[in-house]
DNA sequence: CTATTTTGCCACACTATTTTCACACACCGC
DNA sequence: GCGGTGTGTGAAAATAGTGTGGCAAAATAG
């Protein structure tokens, strides 16, 4: 779950904003002014922090410079309409974006969304390497394409996902469990079943004799385990 | 270190620059307009010139045209509006980029690096192809004319764009997000319906079977490939 | 050896994603 | 304003992926 600081000192507009990104599934936490804020970014990591430019003490632009002394974090503007747009543009440079006051909701939500976008890939990019190797096998993660002694097939992603956690892990055992939190995400629940389901399919393509398993084998009672 | 000259009128926008890119780790001058930047060029060398289009006095294309009669310092113009796209477009075929205003620093900094990394590694050669040529397909940059099994056509230019977007990273995986933001810009909020149409139609161009695709190529879950 | 648990495997229902279409709308030159 | 082009949207249809239940087979415990 995303992480958004609220930097704003007029106590009605923080309410309404927590409120409604609440609503819409991120976790918020309000400051009322630039020091408070910079303590809780000292204690807790954030995805994003909306900074309202016009406030008693630190001003939102001298809070910005702080922050990115330390951190890239993200930063969306909040200001009031009259006030010198250029100014904004300028230092906007070193946030991400800005939004004059009164904007809507709709809006805002979409910067939001828009920043985490580019956000989520310029950081996958860099995810190291693209090719998994194992035993006779391999797997682009690029392109999903599985090659294997069962032959060559495209993975779907989630297949992809489990035998990737079984790569990061291999040589050690992981039950169901863990596969389903990996792979599926803590708040999945589907059965243990379904997991047996995709090593079956898994077999099929990086087993030589999927009936007798070597690569990727079971271990009764724990789980799986991807030779090392 | 790599030398930028920002030409910018407007003081506090040159101060961002400044400031983020000498954080970034780049050695920044700033002319306030086009004869200080003139008189710069002269005096010292530059590997890269950020240069906004409305000034007084000399505008932005008057000054690149000087100072390519002496060298092919690459620009990156900075512009207010799509009216000047046009006029760019010509322009930033030499290898050179633009940005609209307002941009944020990420997208910024990453046309600078792919500036500075087209130019080490192809100094010599390609410096700017106009036709890009995939499976039994070619598209001419400069006239938007479109060739593949599908017939001859002229693309729009967001089709090109994104057609150009994923030849760039053929092989690769490319998500319909990366797309929104590389293709559309960050901030734009179209679906991501919308991708899927643009790809449609670049299909019934580029396959011989839209229906069955072998050059772009859906890669559930994920997004869509070019074919390399 | 038998009871019990765990795993393998299949078929099928159900979900999610992608493709495709038809249309709305903005923009531009006339 | 009036078409024409280029773009974006929503909804249906097509398709691929995922999860479930059942039951058989294998492993373990007693």
């Amino acid at each position: 779950m995303k992480r958004i600081l609220i930097v704003e000192d007029e106590p009605n507009l923080a309410d309404g904003l927590e409120m409604n990104l609440t609503a819409e599934g991120y976790e918020v936490a309000v400051a009322e002014n630039g020091n408070a804020a910079l303590e809780l970014i000292e204690r807790m990591s954030f995805d994003l922090a909306l900074v309202d430019v016009m406030m008693p003490g630190m001003d939102g632009f001298s809070l910005c410079k702080k922050i990115r002394k330390t951190s890239h974090l993200p930063i969306i503007f909040l200001t009031a309409r009259s006030q010198d747009e250029d100014k904004i543009k300028g230092l906007a440079l070193g946030g991400d974006d800005y939004l004059t006051k009164p904007f809507n909701l709709g809006e805002l939500l979409q910067r939001i969304t828009s920043i985490f976008r580019r956000m989520s890939w310029e950081s996958a990019s860099e995810t190291g390497r693209k090719i998994l190797t194992f035993a006779d096998s391999e797997l682009n993660l690029e392109t999903l394409k599985a090659t294997g002694p069962g032959g060559e097939t495209f993975l779907s992603h989630r297949e992809a996902m489990a035998l990737k956690f079984l790569y990061e892990r291999r040589g050690q055992s992981v039950s169901r469990d863990m596969l389903l939190d990996g792979v599926w995400g803590y708040r999945a629940y589907p059965s243990t079943r379904t997991v047996d389901n995709f090593i079956l399919r898994l077999r099929k393509i990086f087993e030589s004799d999927p009936a007798n398993p070597t690569v990727i084998k079971s271990i009764r009672g724990v789980g799986y385990m991807l030779d090392a």
